[in-house]
DNA sequence: GTGGTTTTTGACCGATTGGTCAAATGAACA
DNA sequence: TGTTCATTTGACCAATCGGTCAAAAACCAC
C-alpha cells in the first residue's frame, strides 16, 4: 500500500495520476468552489473512479490543500521578482504587467484563491499566511526605501500592493461581469486594462 | 394558503418572518456561499424550523434570488449618485469614498455579490445584468464627457470603474487577507485605504 | 366563543455526498 | 513463470441535503 502520502519515491503511475487529479481538481474547484465541487466530478474529469481517486488522496480537503500550497508559490512569483536594485517605476510597472498576465493566463488559479480567501481562508495554514505576510513585508520595505529616497511618490506600500492585487485579479475573478459590461471580445480587454493600469499607476507613483 | 408569493397583501407575520429569513440568509450566504449554505443553517439563524422557512420561500434559490435583487439597488447607489453637473474630481473622489464606506459597512452584501459573480452569476437574470450595464454605460458617458472637455485625464472610464470596484470591494471580500497582512486593528485600515485611494486617483485623474 | 384562515410542526423521502472495504486486476521483476 | 506489490473496481454506508405533506396549533375577525 504505497499510497500518495507515503515517504517512498512515487511510481510513474502515481506521478501521472496525481497530476491528472490535481489538474482536474483545479478546474472543478475554481468553477464550483470547495463546497460546490464533488469528488465524482473531479474523478470523472480526471478519468478515474471515485474510490480510485481516494487511493491517491485521503480526502477532498487533501486535494484542495495540496492544490493551494502548490500554486501559491507560482502565484506569488510576480511579487517575488520585484528587484530593489531596479528602477522603481519600471519595477512596479513590470510587476503590474506580470500580475495582469497571470490573471489572463491563469484565471483558474486566481479564482481558486479568491474562493478560499472569500470564505476566510479555512484551508490555509497559519504557516502559509505567515510566509505570505513575510514576503509582502519584505517588498513593502523596498518600496518604502524608494519613497524615502524620493524616487517614487510616498504612498502606503501595503495599500499599493492591495490595490494592484485587486485591480489585476478582478479581470479573472469577476470576468463574467467584465464581459457583461464590455461585451464579448475574445481578449481585447487585457490590452485595455494593461494600458489603463499602466497610466494610472505611473501617474500615481511618479514623484513630485 | 396565502404563501409569500401570493398577490394578496402580506400579513404582519409574513412581513416579519420574511425579513428575518432574508437577514439570516444574508449572513449565511455571505459566509458560506450558495452551495455551502444550508436551509437548516438559515432556518436556525432566523429562529424557524426548516419546513416553516419553506412556507415563506419556495426554495433555497428563491431566497438567494430575492436577496440578490433586493440588495443590488442599494449596492449600486454610490454609482448612481455621480452627478454630471458636479466637479469631476470631486464627484469621482466622493464615489470612491461612498464605495469604501459600503465595503466597510456592508461587507456581507459585498461578499454575497462576489460569490455570485465568481461562479459566473448563475442566479442573476439577464435583465438585471442589462440594467447594470445600462447604468455603467450612462456613467461612462459622463466621464467621457469630462475627459473630452479636458476636465480630467482621459483614462478609459470602463476600466476606471472596474478599478474602483476592485480596490474598494477588496477590503470586504478579502478582509481575512488584509487583516492577516496588516495585523488586527479594529478598523484603522479603512482610514489608510481611504487616504491611499484618494491620493492615487487624484493624481491619476488630475489633467495635464 | 366560533369558524375560517394562517402558521407551525414532526415525520418522512429520494437524491447526493464523502468515504470505506474486500476482492479483483494489473504491472514488474526475479 | 510465479510472486509480490501497486492499482482499480463495485458494492456499500452513514450522514446530509433540499424539499413534501398532512395534521396540529395559533391567530383573528365576527
Amino acid at each position: 500500500m504505497a499510497r500518495a502520502e507515503s515517504t517512498r519515491t512515487p511510481t510513474r503511475i502515481q506521478r501521472e495520476k496525481t497530476e491528472a487529479i490535481l489538474a482536474a481538481a483545479l478546474d472543478i474547484f475554481a468553477a464550483e468552489g470547495f463546497r460546490g465541487a464533488t469528488l465524482d466530478q473531479i474523478a470523472e474529469a480526471a478519468g478515474l473512479s471515485k474510490p480510485n481517486l481516494l487511493y491517491y488522496f485521503d480526502s477532498k480537503e487533501a486535494i484542495h490543500q495540496t492544490l493551494l500550497e502548490r500554486l501559491l508559490d507560482t502565484w506569488l512569483n510576480p511579487l517575488r521578482q520585484i528587484d530593489p536594485a531596479g528602477d522603481p517605476l519600471k519595477e512596479l510597472g513590470a510587476y503590474i504587467q506580470r500580475k495582469l498576465e497571470m490573471s489572463r493566463d491563469m484565471p483558474r488559479e486566481s479564482r481558486l484563491f479568491a474562493n478560499e480567501i472569500l470564505r476566510g481562508a479555512p484551508h490555509m495554514s497559519p504557516a502559509t499566511m505567515a510566509a505570505l505576510k513575510a514576503l509582502v513585508d519584505e517588498k513593502v520595505a523596498i518600496i518604502n526605501g524608494w519613497a524615502k529616497a524620493g524616487r517614487i511618490e510616498a504612498l502606503d506600500p501595503y495599500h499599493l500592493i492591495f490595490s494592484i492585487w485587486a485591480t489585476t485579479q478582478h479581470y479573472a475573478d469577476f470576468e463574467v461581469q467584465v464581459r457583461g459590461i464590455l461585451g464579448p471580445s475574445e481578449d481585447g480587454h487585457h490590452h485595455d486594462a494593461s494600458a489603463f493600469l499602466s497610466r494610472l499607476y505611473t501617474r500615481g507613483l511618479t514623484p513630485g
